[in-house]
DNA sequence: CTTGCGATGGAATATTTTTTCCAAATACGA
DNA sequence: TCGTATTTGGAAAAAATATTCCATCGCAAG
């Protein structure tokens, strides 16, 4: 076949895809089926083996290391890794990147500016990534049809549960903050329909489980604001959304979980008054 | 630990999920390690070998076969198998991301999510764009040899008022958040010495400028956050850090400003853990 | 302070997976 | 039809990866 540009190997999906497109002409049989089932079967590439590509191929292992080094890589490993990488890219190692922040800058103010930033930035884009639209949805939707909105969060959840309760207070929508103040419980403010968004990161924050435990246990729709599986607030079955944010030392840019509490917030607002 | 009902392995990432938190109680150290890393990065699980994994989670490789075996499973290929099979891929690539969020509809959740997602990034790099260092520098010589640091924000600049003060107190610095409960004035307890920030954005409050205003006029080093050159709290000649942030309808995403105010936070955290 | 038991780290081993190599098959032009 | 260049299949070698095993460590009960 022709003597493609092959020294350099594709760096990013899209310039995997326009080199299949560029060699795809006037391959070989074999070839041709590798380059016909990769371009189908793009997606597996970061999950298989050799043997299993090939085989759903239909060719031969030795066939599709031939196909790989055509693409430009040296072997399957390395196309692999492209794969894996980009599909890990959700942030770029980020106990690296803060180390290589800390060593060069030291601790200057302005230094650990750009080390929050760089941490808000990334948490976003993993926002968009990571956050499933229907679940959100969901959310939305069992918000809308509550009389009262009660927000719960408390410690580093403060911020976002302030400033939800806030929004809501703007767009006119009944709304109660459970700030905890003075102590008083006042968990009999929940009336029939109403909902609850608890918000709580890891190390969860006890008062707030238990009051998202009293909500569901009475009947009341519960959205949780958190951060992993293993919450507590994610076992308890209510519509949980999950937010991963990074560190900088132990503080939270808090970005990604007020990103979604305000977008959370303003499409209950749109919704309620479109009824 | 207790003998749970490991016979089955977890057929679906429910039951993995399930079973992630069932056995999430009393586990020694370095198997909580791996548990909690997997919690938050369940999803590497698929295209990332155990070396790989164990080394993220701070451990090592055979603790991390330990942990498949506590999941149910024969091991670590076999639960990389059940992950491999349900495996979608994301497309990694930000833009296209954002695009796949505002498919759903211009005024659905997920596009509104969309444009916050996107106001905040851009607000974040205008934020290391416009920020002076010198003038960030002040602050926090400022700050850092008030005895107590007294913080104002209300309304919409209350989530930053609110996390400042958190992040003093996680630090053990001595700080006081002025948030009007009550509508009491505890403007005296201002002690001589003591510093004062002042968060308000346009349209800016009436009881934060007020306050500022007398902190100046009795002599303390007033750090004003706000947005733009000609803030009353500008005009007053203290300390000013000004951050722009993008609008998304009526709500403002607040991802700079907490940024910076982190930042000046932990800033002061250091230098006086210094003196 | 001792004893015992589960937890841990690390090296050794087993298994899987990738990669190379070469002989056989095929296509193609003379 | 033959000779040559290219493609192909398969198996063997090399590399990476998973898994096991055991000595040691740390902790809690006696």
């Amino acid at each position: 076949m022709a003597e493609t540009s092959a020294l350099t190997a594709p760096g990013s999906i899209e310039e995997f895809q326009a080199r299949l497109v560029e060699i795809s002409d006037g391959l070989p049989k074999r070839l041709l089926q590798c380059a016909d089932f990769i371009g189908l079967n793009t997606d597996r590439i970061a999950v298989s083996t050799v043997a299993e590509l090939s085989a759903a191929a239909g060719v031969q292992p030795s066939a599709f290391m031939r196909f790989c080094q055509l693409m430009g890589f040296s072997g399957f490993s390395e196309m692999q890794r492209m794969f894996r990488e980009t599909y890990k890219m959700r942030w770029p190692d980020y106990t690296t990147r803060l180390e290589n922040l800390r060593a060069a800058g030291s601790d200057s103010p302005s230094a650990l500016l750009a080390e929050f930033v760089e941490a808000g930035r990334a948490s976003l884009s993993n926002l968009a990534a990571s956050i499933d639209p229907a679940v959100l949805d969901r959310a939305v939707e069992a918000l809308t049809q509550a009389p009262t909105i009660h927000v719960i969060g408390l410690r580093r959840a403060f911020p976002i549960a302030s400033y939800l309760t806030y929004a809501f207070e703007k767009m006119e929508i009944p709304a109660m903050l459970h700030d905890g103040i003075g102590n008083f419980n006042l968990r009999h403010a929940l009336r029939p329909g109403d909902a609850l968004i608890a918000i709580t990161f890891a190390p969860y924050t006890r008062d707030t489980i238990d009051m998202a435990r009293y909500a569901h246990e009475n009947g009341h729709e519960v959205v949780a604001l958190t951060d992993a599986l293993n919450s507590p607030l994610h076992r308890l079955g209510g519509i949980a959304l999950m937010i991963s944010e990074l560190d900088v030392g132990a503080f939270r840019s808090l970005s990604a979980s007020l990103s979604l509490a305000l977008a959370l917030a303003v499409s209950v607002g749109t919704r309620r008054a479109k009824q």
